[in-house]
DNA sequence: CGAATGTCAGAGTCACTGATATAG
DNA sequence: CCTATATCAGTGGCTCTGACATTC
């Protein structure tokens, strides 16, 4: 009735892998979360081998793509909120990866710049992001790659609006 | 520097829609966790109209597509833990939509069963999902959209053995 | 004045762990 | 004896809300 050797508490009760899918198994939805859960999952292991976290490597990413801004427009290039930006901000400030500049121009905001040893662990992330790319997509095709992007993007367009 | 009349705290500082997509936005993983938060919070939204939960579909969808089963196997076929499972099916079962019935067989199983109530909620929870499911893939040909569904099925297969 | 910024404190949800009593 | 089941209690991470003082 049950299948392999596995003691109680592994994951979750797994399926037996290899049967056809079931209605909910084939839900858009189901499938998103599942997904985004272990490709999370994924890349969280690999990056807490270096104290790392994805939201490290999306700020400095954008730092260095679209050059210093303030933390609220830091918070609408990479969609993490300006209330979680302080604590993200304040663990890469701990390591010199980024310094707050106060912006003379408008005394409410800080400037958050990249600093040449955030730029050192960017290019750490981002040989370690790639990798975890490769492994997440590793069934895949350049071209179905190319694909499922796409169609993810073009998703995430359209419920961007709701 | 901003954008259109937005009051302060509305979703996540959102970025200039429209903008040619960056690195980051272009990463799998992130593309997956966005469109899963909002297909969910979508989906959340039209089923807690009418006083339901994604799982609850799940769980009856499960009973009436593969018959009764005890709540290990329940947890098993839908990917809801066991230990989340109780609470769930308390749930339904105090609408009366399941119950749980001492399975003869294997005194610490509990058989899990489909009411009639049961059947027409998840007829009702159906067709809802239908149509969530319909909004959510709406920018989509029929063909896109299996073969979005199929890419998303291969992915989430290989993350499944990890 | 209304709106934006940086900050803090906390809610709600979810995946997940661990332990226990009971039964195979 | 080891394993599975149903259950309960609790953790950690993440999204998200609300409020506040300061500045535009």
């Amino acid at each position: 009735m049950t299948n392999a050797a596995r003691t109680d508490s592994d994951h979750a009760d797994m399926p037996a892998a290899g049967a056809p899918p079931t209605r909910i198994q084939r839900l858009p939805s189901r499938l998103l979360n599942q997904n985004a859960n272990r490709a999370d999952r994924l890349a969280a292991e690999r990056l807490s081998a270096v104290g790392a976290r994805k939201w490290h490597y999306a700020v400095l990413s954008s730092l260095e793509e679209s050059g210093p801004a303030s933390q609220a427009e830091l918070s609408r290039r990479t969609g993490i909120y300006r209330s979680d930006m302080v604590a993200l901000l304040n663990e890469l400030a701990e390591h010199d990866y980024v310094r707050r500049a106060p912006d003379p121009d408008d005394r409410r905001r800080n400037v958050v710049l990249i600093t040449d040893a955030g730029r050192t662990r960017l290019e750490e992330l981002a040989k370690l992001i790639r990798q975890i790319e490769d492994d997440l997509l590793a069934p895949f095709s350049p071209a179905e790659r190319e694909l499922l992007i796409d169609l993810l993007l073009r998703l995430n367009e359209h419920l961007e609006t709701r």
